[in-house]
DNA sequence: GCGACGATTTCG
DNA sequence: GAAATCGTCGCT
Protein backbone atom coordinates (compact mmCIF):
# COMPACT_ATOMS: atom_id res chain seq x y z
CA UNK A 1 0.00 0.00 0.00
CA UNK A 2 1.03 3.30 -1.05
CA UNK A 3 -0.35 7.13 0.15
CA UNK A 4 1.15 9.42 -2.19
CA UNK A 5 -1.71 8.81 -4.68
CA UNK A 6 -4.77 10.26 -1.95
CA UNK A 7 -2.27 13.92 -2.13
CA UNK A 8 -1.99 16.92 0.93
CA UNK A 9 -5.44 15.65 2.36
CA UNK A 10 -4.67 12.32 2.28
CA UNK A 11 -1.10 12.71 3.85
CA UNK A 12 -2.50 14.99 6.66
CA UNK A 13 -5.30 12.14 7.61
CA UNK A 14 -1.98 10.07 7.43
CA UNK A 15 0.06 12.05 10.01
CA UNK A 16 -3.31 12.55 12.08
CA UNK A 17 -3.12 8.77 12.66
CA UNK A 18 -0.62 5.72 14.39
CA UNK A 19 2.98 6.89 14.11
CA UNK A 20 4.21 3.91 12.41
CA UNK A 21 2.01 4.14 9.35
CA UNK A 22 2.44 7.74 9.70
CA UNK A 23 6.34 6.76 9.66
CA UNK A 24 6.50 4.44 6.67
CA UNK A 25 3.84 6.78 4.43
CA UNK A 26 6.73 9.55 5.15
CA UNK A 27 9.25 7.78 3.20
CA UNK A 28 9.11 9.27 -0.36
CA UNK A 29 7.84 12.24 0.62
CA UNK A 30 9.41 15.64 -0.15
CA UNK A 31 10.43 18.23 1.85
CA UNK A 32 11.54 21.51 0.98
CA UNK A 33 13.22 24.91 3.10
CA UNK A 34 15.25 27.13 2.07
CA UNK A 35 15.62 26.56 -1.69
CA UNK A 36 16.11 22.96 -1.54
CA UNK A 37 14.09 19.94 -1.52
CA UNK A 38 14.81 16.34 -0.70
CA UNK A 39 12.83 13.00 -1.03
CA UNK A 40 12.87 11.53 2.50
CA UNK A 41 14.48 7.81 2.31
CA UNK A 42 14.72 7.21 6.31
CA UNK A 43 12.71 7.67 9.05
CA UNK A 44 12.00 7.31 13.08
CA UNK A 45 9.22 6.74 14.83
CA UNK A 46 8.40 7.91 18.23
CA UNK A 47 5.42 7.32 20.38
CA UNK A 48 5.00 10.73 22.83
CA UNK A 49 3.87 10.20 26.14
CA UNK A 50 2.69 6.41 25.61
CA UNK A 51 5.74 4.06 27.25
CA UNK A 52 8.74 4.99 24.68
CA UNK A 53 11.09 5.91 27.13
CA UNK A 54 13.21 6.94 23.57
CA UNK A 55 10.98 9.70 23.01
CA UNK A 56 11.44 13.49 24.12
CA UNK A 57 8.09 13.71 25.29
CA UNK A 58 7.95 10.51 27.28
CA UNK A 59 8.14 12.46 30.57
CA UNK A 60 5.72 15.32 29.71
CA UNK A 61 5.56 18.67 27.69
CA UNK A 62 8.16 20.85 28.61
CA UNK A 63 9.62 24.43 26.40
CA UNK A 64 11.71 22.49 23.97
CA UNK A 65 9.05 19.63 23.16
CA UNK A 66 5.72 21.49 23.49
CA UNK A 67 4.87 21.68 19.38
CA UNK A 68 4.64 17.66 19.66
CA UNK A 69 1.75 17.88 22.53
CA UNK A 70 -0.09 20.04 19.67
CA UNK A 71 -1.84 19.20 16.10
CA UNK A 72 0.00 16.53 13.46
CA UNK A 73 1.21 18.05 10.50
CA UNK A 74 3.83 20.47 12.36
CA UNK A 75 7.84 20.34 12.54
CA UNK A 76 9.25 19.56 15.75
CA UNK A 77 12.47 21.20 15.61
CA UNK A 78 15.32 20.52 17.96
CA UNK A 79 18.69 21.27 18.98
CA UNK A 80 21.36 19.23 20.01
CA UNK A 81 25.15 18.22 20.80
CA UNK A 82 25.96 22.04 21.03
CA UNK A 83 25.86 22.51 17.19
CA UNK A 84 23.16 20.29 15.38
CA UNK A 85 19.35 20.42 14.60
CA UNK A 86 17.16 17.77 13.61
CA UNK A 87 13.32 17.98 12.39
CA UNK A 88 10.45 15.92 13.13
CA UNK A 89 7.07 15.60 12.05
CA UNK A 90 4.14 15.59 14.64
CA UNK A 91 1.89 12.62 14.62
CA UNK A 92 -1.54 11.23 16.08
CA UNK A 93 -4.02 12.91 17.54
CA UNK A 94 -3.72 16.06 19.61
CA UNK A 95 -2.44 15.24 23.06
CA UNK A 96 -0.32 12.42 22.47
CA UNK A 97 3.18 13.58 21.21
CA UNK A 98 4.12 11.32 19.04
CA UNK A 99 6.69 12.16 16.48
CA UNK A 100 8.14 11.09 12.90
CA UNK A 101 12.16 12.17 12.81
CA UNK A 102 13.11 12.95 9.58
CA UNK A 103 16.96 11.00 8.93
CA UNK A 104 17.75 11.52 5.64
CA UNK A 105 17.17 12.36 2.29
CA UNK A 106 18.59 12.17 -1.54
CA UNK A 107 18.64 16.39 -2.63
CA UNK A 108 16.18 16.25 -5.35
CA UNK A 109 16.04 20.17 -6.04
CA UNK A 110 18.65 22.69 -5.26
CA UNK A 111 22.05 20.71 -5.13
CA UNK A 112 24.18 23.40 -5.12
CA UNK A 113 22.87 25.29 -2.24
CA UNK A 114 22.63 22.48 -0.73
CA UNK A 115 26.19 22.34 -1.75
CA UNK A 116 27.14 25.35 0.02
CA UNK A 117 25.96 24.60 3.45
CA UNK A 118 27.45 21.53 3.29
CA UNK A 119 31.02 22.09 2.39
CA UNK A 120 32.65 19.10 3.96
CA UNK A 121 30.53 17.17 1.64
CA UNK A 122 32.37 14.99 -1.53
CA UNK A 123 29.24 13.38 -2.59
CA UNK A 124 26.06 14.32 -3.77
CA UNK A 125 24.40 11.18 -1.39
CA UNK A 126 26.25 12.43 1.83
CA UNK A 127 24.29 15.85 1.67
CA UNK A 128 21.23 15.19 3.53
CA UNK A 129 22.69 11.66 4.90
CA UNK A 130 22.09 12.07 8.68
CA UNK A 131 19.28 13.80 10.75
CA UNK A 132 21.59 17.01 11.32
CA UNK A 133 22.68 16.80 7.99
CA UNK A 134 18.98 16.73 6.20
CA UNK A 135 18.86 20.20 8.68
CA UNK A 136 21.70 21.52 7.31
CA UNK A 137 21.40 20.98 3.63
CA UNK A 138 17.86 22.51 3.92
CA UNK A 139 18.81 25.62 6.24
CA UNK A 140 16.84 24.18 9.22
CA UNK A 141 16.78 26.03 12.40
CA UNK A 142 14.92 27.18 15.68
CA UNK A 143 12.92 29.54 13.29
CA UNK A 144 11.16 26.78 11.87
CA UNK A 145 10.33 25.05 15.19
CA UNK A 146 6.55 24.68 15.30
CA UNK A 147 5.68 25.70 11.65
CA UNK A 148 2.63 23.50 9.44
CA UNK A 149 4.37 21.72 7.12
CA UNK A 150 1.21 21.21 4.50
CA UNK A 151 0.05 24.79 3.87
CA UNK A 152 2.59 27.38 1.83
CA UNK A 153 5.06 28.20 4.78
CA UNK A 154 8.73 28.17 4.81
CA UNK A 155 9.29 24.36 5.38
CA UNK A 156 6.75 22.56 2.80
CA UNK A 157 6.09 18.51 3.19
CA UNK A 158 4.61 17.10 0.00
CA UNK A 159 3.02 13.43 -1.24
CA UNK A 160 5.72 11.32 -2.63
CA UNK A 161 6.30 12.25 -6.48
CA UNK A 162 6.39 8.53 -7.26
CA UNK A 163 4.73 5.52 -4.82
CA UNK A 164 7.32 3.98 -2.73
CA UNK A 165 5.62 -0.21 -2.38
CA UNK A 166 5.60 -1.53 0.99
CA UNK A 167 7.79 -4.40 0.01
CA UNK A 168 10.78 -2.07 -0.38
CA UNK A 169 10.84 -0.52 3.01
CA UNK A 170 13.05 -1.96 5.09
CA UNK A 171 12.58 -1.42 9.29
CA UNK A 172 15.29 -1.97 12.36
CA UNK A 173 16.07 -0.60 15.59
CA UNK A 174 16.18 3.38 15.68
CA UNK A 175 19.76 4.79 15.97
CA UNK A 176 21.44 6.65 18.85
CA UNK A 177 18.70 5.65 20.90
CA UNK A 178 19.58 4.03 24.75
CA UNK A 179 17.58 0.80 25.16
CA UNK A 180 14.70 -0.09 23.28
CA UNK A 181 16.81 -1.91 20.61
CA UNK A 182 13.76 -4.05 20.15
CA UNK A 183 11.76 -2.00 18.61
CA UNK A 184 12.67 -1.94 15.28
CA UNK A 185 10.96 1.85 14.65
CA UNK A 186 13.58 2.97 12.18
CA UNK A 187 12.39 2.63 8.36
CA UNK A 188 14.24 3.14 5.31
CA UNK A 189 13.87 3.02 1.64
CA UNK A 190 16.08 -0.63 0.97
CA UNK A 191 18.74 -0.08 -1.46
CA UNK A 192 19.08 4.19 -1.09
CA UNK A 193 22.43 5.02 -0.80
CA UNK A 194 21.18 8.45 1.12
CA UNK A 195 20.40 6.32 4.23
CA UNK A 196 22.64 6.34 7.20
CA UNK A 197 24.78 4.44 8.48
CA UNK A 198 23.70 2.29 11.66
CA UNK A 199 25.28 3.56 14.65
CA UNK A 200 24.71 1.92 17.93
CA UNK A 201 24.30 4.22 20.60
CA UNK A 202 27.28 4.73 23.54
CA UNK A 203 26.67 6.44 26.63
CA UNK A 204 28.91 9.59 27.03
CA UNK A 205 29.89 8.60 30.30
CA UNK A 206 31.82 5.28 28.95
CA UNK A 207 33.25 6.77 25.83
C1' DG B 1 21.47 27.51 40.29
C1' DC B 2 24.19 23.63 38.61
C1' DG B 3 25.80 19.87 36.04
C1' DA B 4 25.33 15.81 33.16
C1' DC B 5 24.31 14.54 28.69
C1' DG B 6 22.20 14.26 24.20
C1' DA B 7 17.16 11.12 18.40
C1' DT B 8 25.22 13.89 15.84
C1' DT B 9 28.97 14.96 12.79
C1' DT B 10 33.60 15.30 11.62
C1' DC B 11 38.26 14.61 11.86
C1' DG B 12 42.40 11.89 13.26
C1' DG C 1 38.62 6.97 19.16
C1' DA C 2 37.49 11.48 20.53
C1' DA C 3 36.47 16.35 20.20
C1' DA C 4 33.32 20.04 19.26
C1' DT C 5 29.84 22.76 21.80
C1' DC C 6 25.43 24.42 24.30
C1' DG C 7 20.42 24.03 25.28
C1' DT C 8 17.57 21.38 28.13
C1' DC C 9 15.88 19.24 32.07
C1' DG C 10 15.93 17.06 36.37
C1' DC C 11 17.98 17.55 40.84
C1' DT C 12 22.89 12.77 41.32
Amino acid sequence: MSYPEVGIAGLAELLAGPVVPAARGLLGCRLSAGGVTVRITEVEAYAGTAGDLASHAHRGRTPRNAVMFGPAGHAYVYFTYGMHWCVNVVTGPQGEAAAVLLRAGEVVEGVEVARSRRTAVRRDVDLARGPARLCAALGIDRTLYGRYLLGDGPVRLRPAAEPVPEATIAAGPRVGVTGAHDVPWRFWIAGEPTVSQYRRHVPRSRR
